[in-house]
DNA sequence: CTAAATTAGTTTAGAACTAAACTATCTCGG
DNA sequence: CCGAGATAGTTTAGTTCTAAACTAATTTAG
């Protein structure tokens, strides 16, 4: 038992002569889908919720007078229609408040109930382990520069995706 | 007009004392979206399809022998069910062919047809186009690095991964 | 040799997401 | 003040994806 395991995923049967944009893409992408597909596992089994709940919740969380569904579109870089169904969800449960903005009619003003606060403080350390235990395999150092490669890429896109 | 552009993400409005290691998994996910945004739109503009058939199609093309459900489900990392719905579809736009394999009668060969394989070629060179340009800010010295660290990333992920 | 366990793939129900059309409200130029 | 356009959000139709239950074929242990 215990064979070496030969990991299969989208960088596979690569040709060698690839260019390095593609492979920068496709290891980002496998990196991603990893984490996610652990912390979408993790937080079904421990809190039977989902990853785009979660991340909405945490917004709120660092939001004290809440959000427009617009804001919170744009934070998590979803769709307006996207955020109504989420909300929906959310507000059933119980988690957050949907409440007409005074000023502007069209708005609404999303808030952490104080159970979607007490949910959200009970997830966060243990989420926060789990991203943690994930990363444990680098270095302070390396974190440091691959976060700020990271950024360097994000200014890329950034000014790709603006001029045009 | 031309106003400083004010970018929202999920980073935004995070507490400065943030974990490293969170904020590298939120600038990763920002980056993989931005990247799965522009690439979406471009194929459905220009070629009228999606990523994950792009992303099929890719990895048949590089195995001439075709592969199974199985294997393009491991290399694509989705579920067994994705992969089906996946291939139904390609199957009835003619772009990929699904055979039983004589060997074992569970499997099934799936390749790339002609038409597929004219398809892929055509939307290639404008896909890695595209991908250069995404990260045209980026040094070749700055991509080979932000390469090894997601490489370094994506052991520490197997490692936590496998150790259950 | 055969029953049990494993493996390959499909089906089902449902969450997440998009794009586009839509409603309602607001703003602004004339 | 009013109509054209912009903005906030919802709805609809459709794709992508998962998890779990399922069918069928293969392998393995006794």
């Amino acid at each position: 038992m215990n064979d070496a395991v030969t990991l299969h995923d989208r960088e596979s049967a690569l040709a060698s002569d690839t260019k390095l944009e593609l492979k920068v893409w496709l290891r980002l992408l496998t990196c991603t889908t990893l984490i996610e597909r652990e912390v979408r596992q993790s937080l079904r089994e421990r809190f039977d919720t989902t990853i785009a709940r979660f991340d909405l919740l945490s917004q709120l969380d660092r939001a004290p007078k809440g959000l427009t569904m617009g804001e919170l579109s744009s934070r998590l870089m979803v769709t307006n229609g996207n955020v109504t169904g989420l909300t929906d969800a959310l507000v059933r449960e119980g988690l957050v408040s949907r409440a007409p903005e005074p000023d502007d009619r069209r708005s609404l003003r999303i808030r952490l109930t104080s159970t979607g606060k007490q949910f959200f403080d009970a997830m966060t350390p243990v989420h926060e382990r789990w991203i943690d235990r994930l990363m444990a395999g680098l270095t302070r150092a390396e974190m440091a520069h691959l976060l700020e490669l990271l950024g360097r890429l994000k200014q890329s896109l950034a000014a790709a995706g603006a001029q045009k």
